[in-house]
DNA sequence: TAAGTCACG
DNA sequence: ACGTACGTGACTTAT
């Protein structure tokens, strides 16, 4: 599959034609499906009549599993898994795989088990060699549950896998975002069978067992019903995703080019200097010290200041300051909130305010980062939830690449660490307002799309018409409080919520918002209009048709109804944004390869592409990388995109 | 394991 | 009368 050829409209009918004949897939409708339509026919591929009749095979020899790699090579499609001694992709080592290529029938491949007993086994090496002709082959077609995993693991073994036709997880995620994902739910939900789990095999806490230790029987049994079972819920999912045109475009055009983008981008990873952050790991405790000293005598005793429990004993009882607000649970709120009030008049509040930024940025960043660069590649490598997000965003963990410190001076000297390699130059693209330009596009409000036509200010325009002013007339701190506005704006906010963000009487904070939505009337009406297509329809839509689906959104409860309506307007703003950056990694990597070019996408943040370019690649990158970010769509707003460049993340922004 | 907090967009 | 800005991941403390 090529790239390039998945830049298409959700309408192009005749291209989204020539890439279900791609995907294979089977059917076409006439007409998207509505909500209200009844339940998608079955699947038109094969399935056994019953459910319950199955037929595992555990492969021993070697002439079983050359018997297998000719099922394999001419299967239409194969449900594929791998089990393995890590849940770390990278780290991951082959313990066994599986296959199937009819429901009902699979087989396990033991490889590495090891335990006193053990059966004979074919072995990682001996089996590779069978089965990498298969795996390797783009034309082969596989399916997998999260396959990203199981291409990294393949990968750790010297296997590049192509082809890769389905993963039920983004199927899932495409039609149920907020829903769970993980293979037993999926069984229940679209098979009503009950699976062997991870954790019934090994076990759990300290009585957990390595998958290599598991006995081959019971491996098999879990194994090959995976597979099975993959291979079930991909025949359930696929029509669903085929009866609703704007769904399949979202997952063939969107998310599977999307999951080979991001397995390149894990896999490659990102260089740091990692002494660099230990020398400062070092300094921050050095501090910390200095003001946990302070801090316990202006006390007047020690205490532990990570412990919020602590902290309130002292502040609200010993020094009797006053309590400013509650968390969920009752106790009196310790946050940065409030401690900002407090320290008006307590420094103790200040030096607490102190301690707690540097904690942070040494417990989380200088401290952990070191220990996650990989042995083997000397680099960092996040591994990114593609279906984790509700509203489509991505999410990064282990480490979170996604929340690096940028705010204050001290966080951005840890930006600073994530360097270019020699000779290379760090490239950092993010799209402007995308949310806002996104939210003039969907209302299409006059007054807002001007103001992007016209390559305003967006602040400073939002407080010109908020405030009646002329534009030059504008104040730094009216333009603050226009800035306030429009995030609140995205995020569903109500008068309390801004008068508390503003420090501001809530009578103000209402006549703003309603200066707002006199000037910006289609604004408004968006904003209604989101609330009532939610309520009627149980979800809302990215300008892509991904859908978010609210659950609570006719709750009895108001104040879970009230969540659901923020989720509804926010939504579609920050889902449409997702949609647009992935198409973006799937456009600048298709570029890339095209091309031939060496530079590297690296890091994806909501917003931003960071990429890692040779010295001789940095003009084109630097000059093509905008242009393809900004033509991923064409809406009613033009999309802006910045571009920097330098040795470290901090300089090329 | 939950709660509280805080890093990011 | 009530609760009150969207979406994440990770760390520490306390149970």
């Amino acid at each position: 599959m090529k790239l390039e050829e998945l830049k298409l409209g959700p309408r192009d009918e005749k291209q989204l034609a020539e890439l279900i004949s791609r995907f294979g897939f089977k059917s076409w409708p006439k007409e998207a499906a509505r909500d209200t339509a009844p339940p998608p026919a079955a699947s038109p591929l094969p399935v056994r009549a019953d459910p319950e009749e199955r037929r595992y095979e555990t492969l021993f020899e070697e002439a079983d599993l050359a018997r297998w790699v000719k099922d394999l090579e001419a299967a239409e499609l194969v449900a594929f898994d791998t089990e393995t001694t890590s849940l770390d992709p990278m780290q991951a080592r082959l313990v066994g795989m599986s296959f199937s290529v009819l429901a009902g029938r699979a087989a396990y491949l033991p490889l590495a088990h090891n335990y006193a007993g053990a059966p004979g086994q074919l072995g990682v090496e001996r089996a590779l060699a069978l089965l990498k002709p298969w795996l390797e082959n783009e034309a082969r077609r596989k399916l997998g549950q999260n396959i990203k995993y199981d291409q990294h693991v393949l990968a750790n073994h010297g296997v590049a896998l192509r082809g890769v036709a389905h993963d039920t997880l983004l199927e899932s995620y495409v039609l149920e975002s907020h829903a769970r994902h993980d293979m037993d739910s999926l069984a229940t939900r679209h098979l009503g069978l009950k699976t062997l789990t991870y954790d019934e095999v090994t076990g759990t806490g300290v009585g957990r067992i390595p998958f290599e230790q598991v006995d081959v029987a019971r491996a098999a049994a879990y194994a090959a019903e995976d597979a099975d079972l993959t291979l079930r819920i991909h025949h359930a999912l696929l029509p669903k995703l085929e009866a609703a045109e704007k769904l399949l475009y979202v997952y063939g055009s969107i998310e599977l080019p999307a999951r080979e983008v991001l397995f390149r981008m894990e896999r490659d990873g990102v260089l740091i200097d990692a002494a660099q952050l230990e020398a400062m790991s070092h300094e921050l405790g050095q501090k910390m010290l200095e003001l946990e000293n302070k801090a316990h005598k202006e006390a007047g005793q020690p205490f532990n200041l990570g412990s919020p429990k602590q902290i309130a004993e002292i502040f609200f009882e010993k020094k009797g300051m006053p309590v400013i607000k509650k968390t969920p649970s009752g106790a009196p709120s310790t946050d940065e909130d409030v401690l900002e009030r407090l320290a008006l008049d307590h420094p103790l509040a200040k030096m607490l305010l102190d301690y707690r930024e540097i904690s942070k940025l040494k417990s989380t960043y200088t401290d952990k980062l070191p220990k996650m660069v990989n042995p083997r590649t000397g680099r960092v490598h996040t591994n990114y939830g593609q279906a984790t997000a509700v509203t489509g965003r991505l999410a990064s963990n282990d480490p979170n690449l996604q929340n690096i410190p940028v705010r204050t001076p001290e966080g951005r000297r840890i930006r600073e660490a994530f360097v270019a390699s020699r000779g290379n130059a760090i490239v950092s693209a993010d799209y402007s307002q995308v949310e806002l330009r996104i939210m003039a596009h969907i209302s299409e409000d006059e007054n807002l799309l001007r103001a992007f036509a016209a390559g305003e200010d967006i602040h400073r325009a939002t407080a010109a018409e908020v405030f009646g002013r002329s534009l030059r007339d504008v104040t730094s701190e009216e333009r603050r409080y226009a800035k306030v506005i429009n995030f609140g704006l995205i995020y569903g906010m109500s008068a309390f919520g801004l008068a508390q963000q503003l420090g501001l009487e809530r009578a103000t904070a209402q006549a703003y918002i309603a200066s707002y939505f006199t000037r910006y009337p289609a604004v408004a009406k968006y904003m209604e209009e989101t609330r009532k297509t939610a309520r009627e329809r149980g979800y809302v839509e990215t300008v892509f048709g991904r859908r978010l689906w609210l659950p609570e959104i006719k709750s009895s409860n108001p104040a879970r109804r009230g969540g659901a309506e923020r989720a509804a307007i926010n939504a579609p703003m920050q889902g449409t944004a997702a949609d647009l950056i992935k198409l973006a990694m799937i456009a600048v990597r298709g570029w890339l390869d095209r091309e031939r070019l060496s530079t590297k996408l690296i890091m994806q943040v909501h917003d931003e592409l960071v990429l890692e370019a040779p010295d001789a690649e940095l003009d084109r990158v630097r000059a093509e990388i905008p242009e393809l970010m900004s033509g991923v769509a064409k809406l009613k707003v033009p999309l802006v995109v910045d571009v920097g460049s330098g040795q470290n993340w901090e300089k090329a922004h």
